[in-house]
DNA sequence: TAAAATTCTGTACTGAGTTCAGGTTCAGGT
DNA sequence: ACCTGAACCTGAACTCAGTACAGAATTTTA
């Protein structure tokens, strides 16, 4: 907190350095963050409102909803520093393995940024249904990127293919998360993540019965 | 509206006859649609109130609530007659087929239930991208259904399995839906809806690229 | 036709999300 | 150090979705 021997020149291993309009904003962002989730895992999704969250936050309510776009995102989004992660995997993604693989990996790859994260959204889900089913298509942080990567490595006039890939993956994932209970370790979560990934890219006509 | 000659014996060819509250609540939940479908397609959908489309159709703003659960609701919701009709389906569907072709089967049907009001509901969507969302897992009418046609199919302690396909069946329709332009043929939309779902079945790991 | 059951309506409320004018804080140049 | 413009925060006022409820209107049944 206190001014620590980082005067002018910007050794900062990790990026640039951030000034200090960044470092608050950041900080405030993880500030509501960490107090929406308490609150809420506290007294449930719908007995919090935006208001007692702001308020115990620190902050007016305008600002909340300078920060998340909705009071659900505040649940969904993924930490500005987790989304820089995962936009780095995105570009180091290998570009010679058959899609689907690649594609396995980095929604694997993604389970793991939001791993300490995961058990308490997934006990979320389970008190406020509504609240999972808004999360359907509301991967508003890492949506948009993967659909983008995917397009990317789509040849033209395969729109159709990409489109079903990932709605695919999705849908693979959020099963995954639906069948996982939070009781149990993270990793069994991965392996159901591998396994609804394997199946519906191997075919599921092709499975038992 | 007159009266004509259905006085005490109930001749009805298909099913049993309604009570006059019946058939007003009938007559009732597709003006309130009705008008609805027609305010949001001139409008946009954020432009149209749900006192609009209550004051429009005749009705208190309390009553449009009571037909539908939400202001969404009223473009997605089946017909209460097309929701028969979709039970007659599931209960009829054949047992020994493969699960996933039977299952194909029915969203192919469930898709010319719908066919007149898909077009509309496409554009609808192109409008406003939240709809869109919404639209996601609301599928409020037949979901419940389909979920638990499929889950009568499973053999026990394989419901990750029943939860993938119905996922899967959904993002390959949903795909379908996506990709299909409104001005092109409804049968152009089947084509589309069959290959998402023989693709997605079919194993994607092993499609092109 | 009277009583019982349903449905409709107006009113009032909570809470999400937006807009905006004005105050506060930070960054960069002098 | 100071000034200026830009970014940021705030409170207030607003719209609209969704819910609760009490009483009026209508349909059913007996």
């Amino acid at each position: 907190m206190t001014g620590s021997g980082q005067g002018k020149t910007p050794h900062c291993p990790v990026g640039r350095v951030l000034g200090l309009r960044e470092r608050k904003k950041l900080e405030a962002w993880r500030t509501i963050r960490s107090t929406a989730l308490r609150l809420i895992s506290e007294c449930g999704f719908d007995a919090v409102s935006v208001e007692d969250i702001a308020t115990e936050a620190g902050v007016s309510r305008t600002t909340f909803f300078t920060y998340f776009r909705s009071k659900e995102a505040v649940v969904y989004d993924l930490d500005p520093q987790e989304l820089q992660q995962w936009r780095e995997l995105l570009a180091d993604a290998p570009g010679d393995e058959p899609l689907w693989e690649a594609l396995t990996g980095l929604v694997l790859s993604l389970a793991e940024l939001l791993a300490d994260r995961l058990p308490l959204q997934k006990r979320l889900f389970q008190q406020s249904p509504e609240l999972c089913d808004s999360s359907r298509d509301v991967c508003d942080s890492f949506g948009p990127d993967l659909r983008e990567w995917v397009a990317r490595r789509t040849p033209d006039g395969d729109e159709l293919h990409a489109a079903l890939v990932i709605n695919t993956a999705f849908a693979a994932f959020n099963t995954a998360i639906e069948a996982w209970d939070p009781d149990d370790s993270f990793d069994h979560f991965l392996d159901l993540a591998r396994d609804c990934l394997r199946l519906a890219g191997g075919g599921l006509a092709r499975s038992v019965s």
